[in-house]
DNA sequence: GGCGGACGTTGCGGCAAGCGCAACTTTCGC
DNA sequence: GCGAAAGTTGCGCTTGCCGCAACGTCCGCC
């Protein structure tokens, strides 16, 4: 599959990454963390500036930055969301919403972000049965596309497989953390890496940026049998700081300062675009608050 | 040709057919008023209606009303609107546009519309060059698609060819004339009627609701020909009031009480949908006041 | 001084959103 | 009962918008 055409209507997309990259002046960044491809960004500004007869932005070789009219525009944008988001809260999706959910967490997200995630669709549609499956970040995507989860809570990647929709929800970063009580194995000791998933890709890089050999001690299976194994000493590792904050053995664990600060790990929610016509996931889509 | 898809991107499209539905309460008025099919205006309330999850019409077989929470979406759709008019308002077209645009119209629009119509855009954008072109309603819209003409400014029918898009600027309604001085014809005296075009085929409607045989007197080309016809007595005429308001012989004639009111007869601007692309276009479409 | 990487833009292919047409259902009036 | 009127739906078609990948440009780095 190449291209997708817009999948489903949502009239704000523009906005809403136009009001990013008023944040970040940097497309890249913005479309990263947006999960849209760099073109659709580009071409999604252009229209508007046609659309507006304005220049938004001024691209210089030095970065991008808001123009007056930029400034000007950013300002209806924000009164238009909250207008939206104003009538969306007073008129959110109709109570008395029926059927079952099928929702898949890590079992991070089921400890730190879960509860106060799902309340406000929770407490609007108590009717709604809800599935939970927990199981490995990796494996979420694929839940997704078999049609055997509607929903997952997880660590999404910047690019996201086409048919899907994700919206970061929070953002942690990596930490490498060994042994409290064990002598420091440093930097440069044996590392324990997750054998795959999204925080070993995030490790590789990390750790090649370093340019410095890497030892890889051993590569378990999840986040707990990693801060396991880190906590008996076998070596450094590395985790998104959320997973050791809800960890129970943090008190066992202590944080390596990191050299170069690394790359923040956006978690969030991930729907089948063409979901988001269901009432039941469109209610939850809306209910859930936008990083 | 048939169908089309979506040829420009109006994001408010949606909020000014729904706010037109709310004070006709008729989708067959609204569909006609607002130029679209009565297939895509029933689809597009429809899919409000799936985003938002309420239903914003109950449509009883006693004519549409509007539910309490179409009401309050109203209430919304008129502040989306007002923040977006108000942006506009402020930041328009940037001014040192260049070029030209042909705009034709009927005489009668030269007389009673242009000035003030085009008043915002000439301010706003002296550097422009306006050709303006007069001629007959009809051949309007072959203009246009001829590439003869960017703008017209003419009576609009209430279906528009596919590639065009029109906008109803006023409306003005038939009326039945006579001359003054001579003996009055009546309605079941002979007619004079437009050869051709969108007055010719309104009078014959009209004509043939009330049941009666019609004897067609003569058939001018133009109204300006028609109401001269009619101030020498040769029959009664039919013709927009604005026409009769802004004709030179209007001292001459006097108007008939119609039995069934005259259908209200549409006068607006109209473009090729590809054209709104245009900066030119696109300025001149937002600087004339939706009615 | 050339080479590589970061950053934004553009050519291209493709999917599906959304349009109008026409047929259909339901309701009301004569 | 039959026909007109009003809204909905099946269908085919166009085209807007997406992502991929190639490209141009500018910077820093050895």
């Amino acid at each position: 599959m190449k291209g997708t055409g817009h999948r489903v209507r949502d009239d704000h997309r523009g906005l809403r990454l136009f009001l990013h990259l008023t944040q970040s002046l940097n497309f890249g960044r913005t479309s990263l963390d947006c999960h849209v491809s760099p073109a659709t960004l580009t071409r999604t500004v252009q229209r508007l500036e046609a659309e507006l007869g304005h220049r938004l932005f001024d691209r210089g070789p030095r970065g991008v930055s808001l123009t007056a009219e930029g400034q000007r525009f950013r300002e209806y944008a924000v009164q238009a969301l909250e207008l939206w988001q104003a009538y969306r809260d007073e008129h959110p999706y109709p109570a008395e919403l029926t059927g079952s959910l099928t929702v898949f967490a890590t079992v991070t997200a089921c400890q730190a972000l879960l509860p106060d995630l799902l309340a406000p669709f929770r407490t609007a549609h108590p009717q709604v049965r809800l599935d939970l499956r927990t199981g490995d970040a990796a494996a979420a995507l694929a839940r997704l596309d078999e049609g055997e989860a509607d929903v997952t809570v997880a660590g999404i990647p910047a690019r996201l497989p086409e048919p899907l929709a994700g919206r970061t929800v929070t953002v942690t970063d990596l930490v490498l953390v060994t042994a409290r009580d064990r002598p420091d194995p440093g930097l440069d000791g044996p590392f324990v890496l997750p054998q795959r998933g999204l925080v070993r890709e995030a490790a590789d890089r990390w750790l090649r940026a370093r340019g410095r050999p890497v030892d890889v001690a051993c590569e378990p299976d999840g986040h707990e049998a990693l801060l396991a194994l880190v906590a008996l000493g076998c070596g450094t590792g590395v985790v998104p700081r959320l997973v050791l904050e809800h960890s129970g053995v943090r008190d066992r664990i202590s944080v390596l300062p990191a050299a170069p600060a690394p790359e923040p790990f956006p978690i969030g929610l991930c729907v089948r675009r063409s979901d988001l016509r269901r009432p039941l996931v469109a209610a939850l889509w809306s209910l859930t608050a936008q990083w």
